[in-house]
DNA sequence: ATGTAGAACTTGACGGTTCAACAATCATGA
DNA sequence: TCATGATTGTTGAACCGTCAAGTTCTACAT
């Protein structure tokens, strides 16, 4: 395949990927791809939430007084703020979610998780564990576990600090 | 947070994760998220293509004849069906890809890559493959390298093999 | 005071993805 | 010959995410 191996180098400086490095890259990239949208369609027939969707009323449930920043919810959830705006919108209009300006400071803004989206993420949290378990933890060992950890603990602070997309 | 931890375990045969477990998944959660969503970003801005539209062309490339069925590509390329059909129909509208019956084969197509669209591939690859080594590879070690492809490959057989999707 | 910059969100339009329904073709057997 | 079903692809609508632009507020300089 074209820009995966070390065939057709006609340019020069540019370093194709090993044998060994292009199988790990194609293994990764089909993970990255299949295990996000099995959780994302599991969820969605288990619970009629989204993968991220979940993912933010499960941030803001550990929170103290269940509320968070609009940004600090975006980090945590590793996505843009616009993305995020949309997304509270609808769960709002759903009765999850609760939003309110603190005055006083800039345009920020809270979200706030209701007793309905508590309970929401009370009632899916258990179906959602399971599946990560034995789409992903159970099937690998503890060494490699801890290994995928530091990569992708490596990975993303590279992301996070270097110029991001681009 | 609900789901993740071991806290609030109300619930009986439910195995929440362990703090290690936990780790360990929200840093790969940030992986497959973050990392697709950069290389995207780069390849649309480098080259025009997503990074979906770079992976089906690109195994057109090394293929023998340039020419593949939609659903071969479809497995190829972890997509559905339709997701590949909308996305060819587009390449199509570009002149990167032509698409044929093959007639007595039910109504199997063909997908082929025309001189423009091996031209764009070429063209895109060398900066793709750097953005691989540069987000990924090279920031990894040989050892985690092999982790990360053995692990890809189990999780995906896994996901594969059982209820694609429930 | 006024102007300029910056931070934090929101919005609308556009384009891609999913889902369900449909279409076309072959295979099989009554 | 005709029904039934399995394969293989396409289509349209609804929905979601991205991008660029706009809004609202604070801070700080002139």
């Amino acid at each position: 395949m074209i820009g995966y191996d070390a065939a057709m180098s006609g340019e020069e400086q540019v370093r194709w990927l090993t044998p060994d490095e292009r199988a790990a890259w194609l293994a990764s990239a089909a993970l990255m791809v299949k295990l996000p949208a099995t959780l994302d369609a599991r969820l969605q027939r288990a619970a009629d939430l989204s993968l991220f969707e979940y993912m933010v009323l499960a941030v803001l449930s550990e929170q103290e007084g269940r509320t968070m920043q609009m940004s600090e919810i975006a980090a945590a959830s590793s996505a843009s703020l616009s993305r995020l705006s949309h997304a509270v919108k609808r769960l709002e209009k759903l009765g999850l979610i609760a939003r309110s300006r603190c005055a006083g400071r800039g345009r920020r803004t809270n979200a706030t998780l209701t007793e309905a989206g508590y309970a929401k993420v009370v009632d899916a949290a258990p179906a959602h564990v399971a599946d990560v378990r034995d789409l992903l933890i159970d099937v690998i060992t503890p060494e490699e576990r801890e290994v995928l950890r530091r990569v992708g603990e490596k990975v993303v602070s590279r992301l996070d600090g270097g110029c991001p997309g681009g």
